[in-house]
DNA sequence: ACGATAACTTGCATTTCGCAAGTTACATTG
DNA sequence: CAATGTAACTTGCGAAATGCAAGTTATCGT
């Protein structure tokens, strides 16, 4: 099977919508925003915990994710069974974006998250960006977010930061 | 005709997840940008001066984001034949998303956007936006920003606050 | 050795996309 | 006021993406 680069058909030079070539779908964000805030590693995680993507399509997900050097793949020495994936510094720089997305939707659409603990997300942006970073580059796997609207959705954040 | 309602399906809870199914696709955040920052304002401007999306498609996402409260579209009184799109608050709350995707592009792949611009927006991210949301409030439709990467590149970004 | 697991493929029906051409309503021109 | 033009869409249809169910391959535990 001949590998296929990166999209041929460039629309514009436009960043945004180079970017949205790489991540503008229904499911790559989402696969992304579970590796950032809720630890997950493996297929298995986003198969199930996921909001229903198919196998198939998340397998395709992974490897552009991968073929655009967003996430990274390794077999677990453990468990060959096992495949690790998890966010290059390219995919952890998403997470502004993502937190964007998050106030926007908790703001102005009906979700599953309380009103307050977004509130008080968008007052600290920065700190809450630094906890993720600290978490990437801790290996830190402890979910940071609870599943909205899954009946977790009473749940406050856990504090930003642990110590302090 | 029969109106169709919000996707029946909703996925989760999640704001993220939500969000995504309002605007998670190639072609959404373009249109959503062209107003935000292009001035445009008409069909046809988008249809032409776009990336080339289809006509129907941009039918489709104009009556989806009109649906969703993203954007209004109303009829000029001059001119019977055209119709005028234009953010709601909503929409233009859409400013930060775009922003951090414009920089993340520009930071992590090949675009035809100037780095030091984008260096520069980057570090004063609250000017930027602030300057965006002017421009909405007081209908000023004059390009903010120059389509990058189509030969006028090298140009760089318009001073973002105009007296100082 | 044998069943269980993890990570994917494969087949196939359905939906969406993308392109070209056509339609409708209004506006302008002669 | 008829002819031509323009703006905003539809429509038709082949191609590609998506979603589901089932199958495959390579470990792993016992």
């Amino acid at each position: 099977m001949p590998e296929k680069k990166a999209k041929s058909t460039r629309r514009s030079g436009c960043p945004v919508s180079i970017s949205l070539e790489r991540i503008g779908d229904r499911w790559s964000l989402l696969v992304i925003r579970d590796l950032m805030v809720r630890g997950f590693r493996t297929f298995r995680e986003f198969e199930q915990a996921g909001e229903g993507i198919a196998s198939n399509i998340l397998a395709d997900r992974l490897r552009k994710l991968e073929a655009s050097g967003i996430i990274t793949a390794e077999r677990e020495e453990s468990d060959g069974r096992r495949v690790n994936y998890r966010l290059t510094k390219k995919g952890i720089d998403l997470a502004p974006v993502l937190l964007e997305l998050l106030i926007w939707g908790a703001r102005h659409e009906e979700t599953g998250a309380p009103c307050a603990v977004i509130m008080n997300m968008e007052e600290s942006r920065e700190e809450v960006l630094a906890e993720v970073r600290r978490r990437w580059r801790e290996r830190d796997s402890t979910p940071l977010l609870p599943k909205f609207g899954d009946g977790g959705g009473g749940r406050h954040l856990a504090r930003t930061r642990r110590g302090a």
